[in-house]
DNA sequence: TTAAATTACTACGACGGTATAGCATATCAG
DNA sequence: CTGATATGCTATACCGTCGTAGTAATTTAA
């Protein structure tokens, strides 16, 4: 897959937060309502606060509240904090040194597929993503 | 990474067999040629063996020489012997269910780009390869 | 015939992504 | 103040990918 789960949890998480009318988010409701395994959710969110996308709130009438701007944060900023985006800059064939000078095989036909792709993931943000008005999390 | 370390090694070896002179290639040779680890590399030659991309020659003398007619070789045919192409074509979001008519919210702008480069994975021959006359493996 | 050169098979270990479990900590309703 | 409701932290296990190691089987040059 091109995402590792823990992204698209990440971005589903935020998608579905940003897109609600509730302001605060408990770690159960989330686990309900995406159908993500519960410890392991609770752990992305922990990741998700600590890298600034949501806040957290502890104690009684706790949980989780959008931080952000959330029209400002990108899918690549998410995929950034998870996983890194390196992996979707380098080269297919693995080439360190790959580039327009010095080629690899594929760098001609894939290179501009890969900066379409990357371009995909740097300018579609959170807010471009709920004017599409799909309840699908 | 997009393609998997193992589906970068099987693409580079048959790229560099296709666009040597010689016709017998030692495991030791490709292993010296490609630095690609040893023993790694002598099972993914023998599963590349069985999968009909190449023919082995056992006992003192032998080696792998390409099987098919390589033109006919298209990308998409090694990485599904490898890895499974599956993963290139399901949702970004992870959803079994998602298509034109019950998108994920993020469908409508990746299925364009998911279709080029699947595109692009399934109609790239080796032999289309070769032409770039590229040695960079 | 024999030794060298070669591929084939199988087991093991390291590592990262995914998932589970338990206990610690914080806050507020009552 | 206390119990209930939250999040935070850490250890563990599983699985697939990547890599290593040793031994067996095969063929041919000499």
């Amino acid at each position: 897959m091109i995402l590792t789960k823990t992204s698209q949890y990440a971005v589903r998480v935020l998608t579905y937060m940003i897109q609600s009318d509730l302001r605060v988010f408990s770690a159960h409701h989330l686990i309900k309502a995406l159908s993500i395994p519960d410890k392991y959710l609770r752990q992305l969110l922990t990741t998700l606060s600590k890298a600034g996308f949501i806040k957290s709130i502890r104690g009684r009438e706790g949980g989780y509240v959008l931080a952000r701007n959330p029209d400002k944060i990108r899918l690549s900023d998410i995929i950034e904090v998870i996983d890194g985006m390196e992996r979707y800059e380098r080269c297919l064939l693995g080439f360190p040194s790959c580039s327009d000078d010095n080629p690899c095989s594929l760098h001609r036909k894939w290179a501009p597929l890969r900066e379409q792709m990357l371009h995909f993931l740097r300018e579609t943000t959170l807010d471009e993503i709920r004017q599409n008005d799909i309840t699908k999390f």
